[in-house]
RNA sequence: GCGCCUGUAGCUUAACUGGAUAGAGCAUCUGACUUCGGAUCAGAGGGUUGGGGGUUCGAAUCCCUCCAGGCGUGCCA
């Protein structure tokens, strides 16, 4: 579809040339029943002096095109285009081939970023989600994705820890993670409350950073045991990485960095803090007046990192868009800073809010764990269908924690809703399984794969199930464009909907004209295909029972 | 104070970035040969797109203003 869109754009963004008009072709979906997609752009030139050569030349280039079967422009020069179905049936399979990219790109996804010693939490959810997506996504297409989960695993927060263990003479050998998590609260509290506690928090703080022996190996203890966790918690939802580096990771480059920026005259002391030279409001802060390090000076080292390590075409961030000034400001200071490679965007979220839309806290005052909405979700199918074997459960599980995620465009504020999650009837996760299960099961029966063909006759809803189908390639490009999933998201909910309405129309193993039979299989083979494939670019396996 | 964002049906939301009659799901009500798997399908009601003004062929979308809310804002990440 891809191929069939670009091809199309390209000729008639020549004729548009031709005439002096300076915009490319928009193709959207048609809102004329009959149609299946329109170009608006001519409405604006109704009265320019050579519109009628215009429509002749567009007219002549259109009904040359085999994949459409009727052209046609309306009072107001909306163009409506309907599909040549049997055309696009014979060259368009939806598979990976029809939408692979002329141009590979180098990408990295940085998402999930969970912190050592802290279990994941709902807060986590969006930016895996999202994360994964865009990266399955971009797989798909051809391109060469590479994800780094970018642990939060230095800084203040560990020394924090280390710190409380300290203080309470606690064996740092027999640690648990179940300790580690509530160590995390109650030291973050005294860090707040207790000036002592401080002190000598920082003063760790320092010893990390020079690499002091003893407190390094407390570290390693911590992030060790913490990070077992995480990876199982992780490999639970279905999530991998190909990259698990830190902010331990990029710490020894950050001197360097600092000193060839002094030298270059980037920055400037400000009651002793180091503070970008930049000609922006806010001022960029890059350390602090201790000169320990801030989120931005890990963040503007994990640049120079990722350019050396992983050569990348561009960054992507997905990370709570509160965080947009700082995304801001890493990426007008890695211009100014003249780093490299200058391509970066922040694919921000909506904040995590309760179903009130307050700030989300449970009842004790912390985030729910992830891991505990994963079972509260999965006990809630078994009790639907117990014979389920427990993989399906697990995939059924995640495919509602991932779909009804997936669903809402990102920017809107995340009202976190349990309901929402484990809701099983309408727009959801369950329903676009059931479909695609319904298909297996419909070719198991049927038990015939070969001399599957496309009749002649098309009925209405097989024509309208095959339009969806081909349509597949519009909305990956739009998700993918806007790094928004929720496109395919909805269309996927569209091609589950009339598929069931295809499946329901008529009881195809009953059809005795195999022609219409394997006409009708083969729609449904279609969508199988094309169902399998938005399913992955969504990150959501398909089960084989329900 | 300054900056950013949001407001669409009772609820959750979509709208191809300025295009045709604002489209769905939930909830509510009514209905479907007891099935190739009913976790389905068909139908109904429900909208001044927060209010007001402007820009133009055309506005949920852009501009102004007011109202309501959220978030961020030099030493957390």
């Amino acid at each position: 579809m891809n191929t069939i869109l670009n091809n199309l754009r390209e000729k008639l963004n020549n004729i548009f040339a031709k005439f002096d008009i300076d915009e490319s072709v928009q193709i959207s979906i048609s809102k004329i029943t009959d149609f299946d997609i329109q170009i608006n752009n001519l409405v604006k030139y109704k009265n320019h002096k050579s519109i009628e050569e215009i429509k002749n030349h567009l007219l002549k280039e259109l009904d040359k095109s085999e994949y459409f079967s009727s052209v046609e422009f309306s009072d107001k020069l909306f163009i409506n285009l309907k599909f040549n179905l049997i055309n696009l049936a014979k060259n368009i399979d939806n598979s990976k081939k029809d939408f692979a990219v002329n141009k590979r790109e180098k990408l990295i996804l940085d998402y999930g970023g969970p912190n050592i010693g802290k279990p994941l939490h709902v807060g986590h959810l969006r930016s895996l989600n999202i994360g994964r997506s865009l990266y399955n996504m971009n797989k798909f297409i051809g391109n060469e994705v590479k994800s780094d989960i970018h642990l939060g695993d230095w800084g203040m927060p560990i020394a924090q820890i280390i710190t409380y263990i300290e203080k309470n003479n606690l064996d740092i050998q027999t640690l648990k993670v179940s300790d580690l998590e509530s160590i995390y609260p109650l030291s973050s509290k005294e860090y707040l409350n207790d000036e002592k506690f401080q002190e000598k928090a920082k003063e760790i703080n320092k010893k990390l950073n020079t690499d002091d022996d003893e407190t390094i190996s407390k570290w390693k203890i911590i992030k060790d045991v913490s990070l077992v966790e995480i990876k199982k918690n992780l490999s639970e939802l279905g999530h991998s990485f190909d990259y698990w580096f830190g902010e331990s990771d990029v710490n020894s480059l950050i001197p360097d960095m600092l000193e060839n920026l002094i030298e270059e005259d980037k920055v400037e002391y400000d009651e002793s803090a180091l503070v970008s030279k930049e000609n922006i409001e806010p001022k960029v802060l890059i350390t602090k007046s201790d000169g320990s390090y801030l989120y931005i000076t890990t963040d503007l080292a994990t640049i120079i990192y990722r350019e050396k390590h992983i050569p990348f075409d561009k960054i992507f961030y997905i990370v709570d868009s509160r965080q947009s000034l700082h995304f801001r400001q890493l990426f007008s200071s890695a211009k100014y800073f003249e780093f490299n490679n200058l391509n970066f965007e922040h694919v921000g979220f909506g904040t995590l809010n309760d179903e009130n839309g307050n700030p989300f806290k449970t009842r004790e005052g912390g985030t729910k764990p992830l891991i505990e909405l994963f079972s509260e979700t999965y006990k809630y199918i078994y009790k639907i269908n117990q014979n389920l074997e427990d993989k399906t459960i697990k995939q059924l599980t995640n495919t509602v924690l991932t779909y009804s995620d997936l669903l809402t465009n990102r920017k809107t504020n995340y009202k976190f809703d349990l309901k929402k999650f484990t809701n099983i009837s309408g727009k959801t996760g369950i329903y676009i399984q059931y479909a695609q299960v319904r298909a297996k099961n419909l070719f198991q029966i049927a038990n015939n794969n070969n001399s599957l063909e496309l009749s002649d006759e098309i009925g209405n809803i097989e024509s309208e199930l095959l339009s969806k189908i081909f349509l597949f390639g519009y909305y990956l490009e739009r998700s993918i464009e806007m790094s928004e999933p929720h496109h395919l998201a909805d269309y996927l909910y569209e091609l589950s909907n009339l598929f069931n309405i295809f499946y329901e129309d008529e009881k195809i193993l009953n059809i005795e004209d195999e022609k219409i039979k394997n006409s009708k299989l083969y729609i449904t083979k279609l969508f199988l295909e094309t169902c399998h494939n938005v399913m992955f670019c969504l990150g959501v396996e398909p089960v084989n029972e329900m």
